[in-house]
DNA sequence: AAAATACTTTGACTTAAGTCAAGTCAGACT
DNA sequence: AGTCTGACTTGACTTAAGTCAAAGTATTTT
């Protein structure tokens, strides 16, 4: 069991409740709850009643859509100090999407109505929460325009380079997910993200190690990834 | 030109300032400003830098993408009352995609630091924000469902159905879109949309005659939109 | 280390949907 | 009325990507 100022601690890290006085994360602490999550457990589904607010603490999630038929569609995946569900914490409708922890993960959750005080009470979280939800409506509609608009070898070329982005200069980069949980993120399937690997590496642009993957020619992915 | 009273009026009517005091209207009033696009105007551009924040006075904005190959997905359609662009606004990056009138519209503008300046100043604002910003997520997401999961007659029949909601049990509905523009909502092209709606017409779901579709079987529609 | 389980790749097949071009239709303009 | 223009539809073709099942490869468990 967290004391409440150990749990305060967290809230400082935390995108949503930065900037906030000691004394106020004090008061947030005492009405939030931790959860532990096993990988694979399943934080909420899909369709059922808004609950709250969610703070990753330690671990990951992924938040994701199941068709009918089975397929996953996964929306965004999120890492320590994010939150998620704000959506329906702030509007009170159904979940749009499920959530499961990928890992093992410490879950910060905040009820519904005490964060809608929190949020009319201290405009700062109003503020951090605006920036925060246009990332996720820059995110979707990012996600939208390569869905609509680029085929799955493009999409893998765009995901590959913007992880590169992220370990800087290193051209060889270890994927953070699996091969199916990257399927899933690119909006397909492991069969074809698998001739989608193949192709980018008999191309010439990539070489595959397991989830070891050398960008071999930056500039040739950068010209796949934006148009055929 | 508009008065500041007629202005704060016009203000009023608007999902963002909704709830706010005369005076307060009267404040934000001079600081924007209105403009009027043609039919087919361009408001601004995906990729070029923010501005700041649109209200639609009167009339109906497209918000779109277009892809090197020159095909065109809507993300959202705004009318009266509804504001755009909050997105850039907020956190001052390039806009995501592009806005033009579908019709002679009147637009409020107002420049993104007097808009941050409001944000803070009035802390409703940001709550007004705050809801909206959840429900163009919730939709966005939507978008990208039926996207990975549904096939063009399943987000067709959705669309219609989604549109006879609003007419109510009225089960002659008219299309709000040219056909062209339906296909680029629903993720698609006129050619491929023009084949969703023989499909549809042929296993007796709906009767079409010009831009009025009229809705013969709820329940099969319900069920095409769902699964396949 | 062997066995079991899960993950990934490959192959053969099917199909939804894009491309391009030709035709049709309707409203706008002179 | 007649022609022009833009929107819509249709046809023939191509292709990306999904399906299903089998083979291969890891990883974990006992």
């Amino acid at each position: 069991m967290l004391s409440t100022t150990d749990l305060s601690n967290c809230l400082r890290a935390t995108k949503i409740f930065h900037g906030l006085s000691p004394t106020q994360l004090d008061t947030i602490a005492e009405i939030t709850q931790i959860h532990t999550f096993q990988k694979g457990d399943l934080i909420f589904q899909q369709g059922s009643a808004a609950t709250g607010l969610f703070v990753v603490k330690t671990g990951r999630v992924k938040a994701f859509k199941l068709s009918a038929q089975g397929k996953e569609q996964i929306l965004h995946l999120f890492g320590e100090g994010d939150h998620f569900a704000e959506v329906p914490a702030l509007d009170g409708k159904d979940f749009p999407a499920s959530a499961e922890a990928l890992q093992l993960s410490e879950v910060i959750f905040l009820p519904r109505i005490a964060f809608l005080e929190l949020l009319h009470q201290y405009p700062d979280i109003a503020i951090n929460m605006l920036i925060s939800l246009s990332q996720h409506a820059r995110h979707l509609s990012q996600l939208v325009e390569d869905l609509s608009f680029k085929e799955v070898p493009q999409r893998l070329a765009t995901y590959l380079l913007n992880l590169s982005d992220c370990t800087d200069n290193l051209c060889t980069i270890d994927l953070d997910l699996s091969k199916g949980q990257l399927a899933a993120t690119l909006g397909t399937i492991p069969a074809t993200l698998s001739r989608a690997f193949y192709r980018l590496s008999h191309e010439g642009l990539i070489a595959i190690d397991g989830s070891q993957i050398e960008l071999l020619d930056r500039d040739l992915l950068q010209k796949m990834s934006h148009s055929l």
